[in-house]
DNA sequence: TCAAGATAATTCAAGTATAAAATTTTTAGG
DNA sequence: CCTAAAAATTTTATACTTGAATTATCTTGA
């Protein structure tokens, strides 16, 4: 069964349209994507990957799976096992026996890697305050309820 | 409802809905990119990176130097290089002398280049189509707007 | 019970990314 | 001319990313 596209119909989407869209997305989403690893790496001496595990692991005081933080995180298994490899260099976590799995770890932080955190955490929102500066609410209203309704969309894909 | 926002007075955004609307776009935009990259590998065993140059190579007949290629898609020199090392050995690209500078390189597609990415560009347009279906027109032009809006913000800073 | 089979994590190879240093060539000032 | 600065690119070092293969450990059903 295939769309038949009505040649001048207002509410139809072209492929075009949609590609532009997305060509759009990609640029804004980079450009903030960009400033925002380069001020971690240039000021806090950190890397978007670290900060945002480091994130859900704080949002889970009780640990998570290897695999769960992949899971929330949408990257890799193999890519998760390295970053926190790196944080538990540094002290910021550290992993833990599952009682009755062996084969699984829980990840936490450390309390040095919670109050590091916190401090980063601070920063990074004064950071997107001070970049998205210059949108009015209604933007931002109007983008969250667009972006909502597009990330739903493409949830249910799967 | 409870709100008291009325229409046409934008009140100032707290950075909490800054932060939020940044996470969105990040979600939405990973979303969209990693099923792309996905599919790119999959099915035209290729990736984002080398679709993306090339696509700059497409729209530029007379070839672009090296350090043109990366300003434009705003990675850095020594990434660029790799890319083309590898277009250059699959075929798909090639470095001409620049008459009158020895330093520097054009870069353009081959025919078969030209080729594969006439081909991959449709097979894109169609992923994004279908990927992005279930937007009427109204969420289209509206994003596409505010990201502009937003796009323009972020560049003026530098 | 006990061999599949599923699940959790790691390792690996290849590719992508950056910043900084190095190389080669061009351009300008004295 | 000649040398210092600028420009274009590559090289290097480090880190992130994925998908596939591997290891180890459960879980299940005949």
């Amino acid at each position: 069964m295939s769309t038949s596209r009505i040649a001048g119909h207002a509410k139809t989407p072209t492929s075009k349209e949609r590609l532009r869209l997305w060509l759009k997305l990609l640029k804004a989403s980079r450009l903030i994507e960009d400033e925002i690893r380069r001020r971690l790496r240039g000021e806090l001496n950190s890397t978007l990957p670290r900060f945002d595990v480091m994130s859900a692991l704080d949002r889970a005081p009780d640990g998570l799976k290897m695999s769960e933080i992949s899971k929330r995180l949408r990257v890799s298994n193999g890519n998760i096992t390295g970053i926190v490899d790196k944080l538990a260099e540094d002290g910021l976590a550290l992993r833990v026996a599952v009682p009755g799995d062996r084969r699984a770890n829980l990840v936490r932080l450390t309390p040095k890697g919670r109050a590091n955190f916190a401090e980063q955490a601070t920063t990074h929102e004064a950071w997107i305050d001070e970049i998205l500066s210059g949108l009015d609410t209604d933007d931002i209203e109007g983008m969250i309820q667009r972006l909502d309704h597009l990330s739903d969309k493409l949830e249910e894909r799967t």
